[in-house]
DNA sequence: CATAGTTAATCAATCGATTGATTCTCAGAC
DNA sequence: GTCTGAGAATCAATCGATTGATTAACTATG
């Protein structure tokens, strides 16, 4: 091996794992065209190694799949961990930063990919959809109902269920049927809606929903 | 022709038409394992046709997945039409009675598969998606705004279309993100939640956000 | 040498699409 | 009523391409 193909390797250029390249390329793939569009040919021609090596380090293509789909999980969870609320805190005002929170995570820039990947075995859930719940899901959930039981101490737990419903529901939207508002209404008018205008929405939605803020008027004066 | 064989096609054995057939052989198909993961194969035998017919009838497999969408358009409309409004309503009525026939048309029992089919389509919108828009959601929609502005006067345009978004996103919830819903909590928890109080839920969440009725609290009293 | 990793080549299976022949239907000629 | 031929509809068979999976040979490292 000549030093400029040593140099080569050790530059920048590709992520010296395939394994990890491999691992990168099909969270794109299987986020864009879903498990049955995506070929592993495509996936290992754009991951830059061979065919065979999906079968060395996954076995089969629906191994990585699940690995992709951790890999998204990962990526997802290390942007933004769950808040740590100080003693004391408002609940009203935990409510708020959740919610915030939450729509960053949906919408936040990093890894967009990432996030169409958990989106896709969210609406489907398959082998690897344990994985998204447990360790994003799940958390996110527990969270928020402990901040309703907060807020609606001694309300029954079916009705604080349906009200963590409502909420996510709003956030979750925005993520999921963006593409479709965008065919039922004109383009720019669903653009124009910033993350942090969805995100106050959300808030104020949903705070006058639980009697904690004041109603959505006119003049925002009731 | 005897007319034995004359009853036998009069009866309900088999739907007389191939095409019809194979449409709504593909109609569930596609409804549960999407356009990739489908064979035409699979839908031309389920339907009891011939491979051929296929491109016969619709040219190849996305043409007849078109006519699949199409036809799932139509059941999923026949079921419930918009609901027309005696003048003088009170709109937060409109808006109750909304939200009501929302949670019916999309929990309906009338034809499962044909919702599913439309909710992937909306997920990952195609060729068929704007006659999913233009005859399903798009009036909806445009009903939703005007029972929105009538109940808010003055109102600027980007907060009614984001309080639509709050309303249908609470609704699409219960539709899209079901299976993930029972992986997150106990699945008896999740199914206890019934159609009607599903939509009772929404509508006093909703309204109470808008000022137009008690906020949720502990006994419904303020 | 032994092991890990990589490669090209190829497997059988299935895919969507297409062909040419066959059967069915039915209006019009006789 | 019968025959006929054209078009509609259906059929078995197969096309080339692509799929996921697998093999055996090869290279580099320790």
């Amino acid at each position: 091996m000549t030093p400029d193909v040593l140099a080569e390797l050790i530059s920048d250029k590709q992520p010296p794992d395939a394994k990890q390249r491999l691992v990168a390329a099909a969270e794109g793939i299987f986020a864009e065209k879903g498990f049955d569009g995506a070929s592993i040919r495509e996936i290992s021609t754009e991951a830059g190694v061979n065919l065979a090596s999906i079968k060395y380090y996954f076995g089969d293509k629906e191994g990585l799949y699940i690995e992709a789909v951790k890999y998204a999980q990962v990526c997802s969870s290390a942007v933004g961990p769950l808040p740590e609320f100080p003693p004391g805190m408002e609940p009203t005002d935990k409510l708020r930063l959740f919610i915030r929170g939450m729509v960053a995570r949906m919408h936040g820039p990093a890894r967009p990919s990432a996030m169409k990947l958990m989106m896709r075995e969210m609406a489907h859930p398959g082998k690897a959809a344990h994985v998204v719940v447990q360790e994003f899901i799940q958390p996110m959930a527990f969270h928020l109902r402990a901040i309703l039981r907060e807020l609606l101490p001694g309300h029954p737990e079916p009705n604080l269920l349906m009200i963590g419903f409502s909420i996510i529901g709003q956030v979750l939207y925005y993520r999921q049927n963006r593409p479709i508002s965008e065919l039922i209404f004109d383009k720019p008018q669903v653009d124009e809606l910033s993350e942090t205008m969805v995100a106050d929405h959300v808030v104020r939605f949903s705070l006058a929903a639980l009697g904690h803020a004041v109603p959505i008027t006119v003049g925002g004066t009731p």
